[in-house]
DNA sequence: GACCTCCGATGAAACGATTTAGGCAACGAC
DNA sequence: GTCGTTGCCTAAATCGTTTCATCGGAGGTC
């Protein structure tokens, strides 16, 4: 079939359009949309048939402008790359779709900028609310939406005060169980390999990490934090080169990521640079995702919640758009440290 | 500081309230927002006062119900667990930024039913445009979306016909060139892994892999078709059980499979079981996406490019919104192979 | 037959922005 | 002094839907 030039799009069919076609009124059209049950069926019949006719579609935009609300929420995701993120989203989806709401996914990227651009664009659009893995928890712009009525809920980020929900795993438990596992199984000099620092989950499992090493007795200077500028795979291998450049002395046996994907990328360099693991470094990661276990040695690493806490969060925001008395709540998941052979086997 | 119950939203500030609270008229607010050279450096500056003063949102229904169209793409990903898809949705993202458009992402998660629900809400909304791979290319929504005024991009599939711009790679190629690697690596028995098989690469890639089988003058039936009933890591372990329940003589010494989750799903169950890779069997992965360099062995894999495949497929629709004279294209990637040490290593 | 009720359908008035046709004032030019 | 021009602003119409007050007719009751 060849493309008809300059047809021109005839512009969809409106309710009126519908109206006229079915031979009866405006609002009957709108009534067989929303309150079928007062409509009678012979009508009903008619009126379906003029939009099937016509083929019409709901204008979206006059609904909501009209109604003043929308039937969307949206997910703003800080990385839409690590699996970490998409589990957490599927959980929010699952918890929407049982609402009868659609989700919208944003990814922020890691970027203050695109982050703030998806959330004004969000508020535009009167999104019933909003769950967010903030760039920064404490950005301004998220009391702004609040004060001017869209909901927002944090996820796997905390913030003082409590003028948010949030739903989050207990970061500082999390690096305590690495490090505590690290200490059982008899290493005396233990890197911390995350960063940037800025970010809260990042520091949090540092902190967890000393409070363990301190607590086993362990000097502090043999706890050697290794701060990368990503929590990426590739940030991971350039950890892992500067880990072999230290002195023998002073070289690490194990090391505990902030991530998966740190732990990933540091255990391929390690691998790929002939030293083996856990013989001559053992790895932690963080998150349990999927390709974790599948890794070249299977990572140890410490297990989230993460499609709970998408659930979780997805109900508290739907618990805030639909009750008046709703209370903010900080809700805090604990995680579990998962052992596999990246610090099990035997070591040389 | 206490929740204020009850105070009720105070439904924010519209235009109507900005021109009250800055004396001017309504109209003139608008051009502050639309067209602020057409208004007096004195008036813009007392209206911009005054939309701070109230906390102004502008209201996205209202506007695109006047102007007839919205500043949103969206993109309707098959699965956004598979990092495959996170990569391409990237090139999408890239493109419709510096458009000044925003973008959705919506997971159909392989499910029909999921996916017209998105498709039906996107057409409600009218975005301006729809990128999508689609669980069935075939879908006749699809017809329906575009006869409806809303243009679409077919991503990663093909479909015959030239309705649709689409975006694919060679998937026949693709399957060559594995294949073709395998043969030359010296295999006598190989495994294809895929499915289901009403995805189109995966029957594609199989038909690649029979073509390039057949002229290195090998026989048929030493191309053994395992199918797996999703293409993930959980159906590529259970094809590695089964793999294992063949007779010594009927089992094959290399894989192809029909993409990287599968093939780490394989290799996970392959070595866990006991078995090496590549000495007891090799392992050909299909996508490339960034674990697969990090395995358990390094998966050799057939690369697609994944972000100009999105980046593309994104201005294909800007070009078909933006242009009256818009043909539609069929663009096809080429594959390349990437061998790594799953099918490197020496045979045992 | 007058009165009431109930059901189904109607039509007008919103919602909040954009757009367009004009209006008013100031200013120069002749 | 009149006319045209220019610059800024106003008022009203409009987009497509939902909602609400209303209305007509059918049926029942006394």
């Amino acid at each position: 079939m060849a493309i008809t030039p300059g047809a021109g799009n005839p512009r969809s069919a409106s309710v009126k359009d519908v109206a006229a076609t079915a031979g009866v009124s405006l609002g009957t059209v709108s009534n067989v949309l929303n309150r079928p049950d007062r409509v009678s069926r012979t009508t009903r019949e008619r009126v379906e048939r003029a939009m099937a006719e016509l083929g019409f579609v709901r204008n979206e935009s006059a609904r909501s402008l009209r109604t003043g609300s929308t039937q969307s929420l949206a997910y703003v995701m800080l990385d839409a790359g690590n699996p970490f993120f998409t589990d957490v989203a599927r959980g929010i989806e699952l918890a929407a779709e049982e609402a009868g709401l659609s989700l919208f996914l944003c990814n922020s990227d890691g970027r203050s900028a695109r982050e703030g651009a998806h959330l004004a664009h969000l508020q535009q659009q009167r999104v019933q609310g909003i769950l967010i893995t903030p760039v920064d928890p404490d950005d301004p712009q998220l009391d702004q939406l609040i004060e001017r009525g869209t909901p927002v809920v944090i996820v796997d980020r905390t913030r003082a005060g409590s003028s948010f929900c949030s739903v989050a795993v207990d970061d500082v438990l999390g690096g305590r169980l690495a490090v505590e596992h690290l200490v059982d199984s008899g290493h005396k000099r233990v890197a911390y390999v995350g960063g940037p620092e800025s970010i809260g989950q990042v520091r949090d499992r540092g902190e967890g990490a000393r409070q363990a090493w301190a607590e086993a007795g362990l000097p502090p200077e043999d706890l050697i934090t290794l701060s990368c500028e990503a929590p990426t795979v590739a940030a991971g291998r350039a950890a892992g080169e500067r880990l072999v450049g230290l002195p023998a002395r002073r070289r690490p046996t194990a090391a505990f990521c902030a991530n998966d994907l740190i732990a990933l990328g540091l255990l391929q360099q390690t691998i790929s640079s002939g030293r083996t693991v856990p013989g001559d470094l053992a790895i932690v990661g963080y998150d349990d995702i999927e390709f974790a276990a599948a890794a070249a040695v299977p990572l140890t690493s410490v297990r989230q919640p993460r499609q709970d806490l998408g659930r979780r969060a997805a109900e508290l925001l739907l618990d805030e758009v639909g009750d008046p008395g709703h209370q903010h709540e900080q809700v805090l998941f604990t995680p579990e440290l998962v052992a596999r052979a990246s610090t099990l086997g035997r070591r040389s």
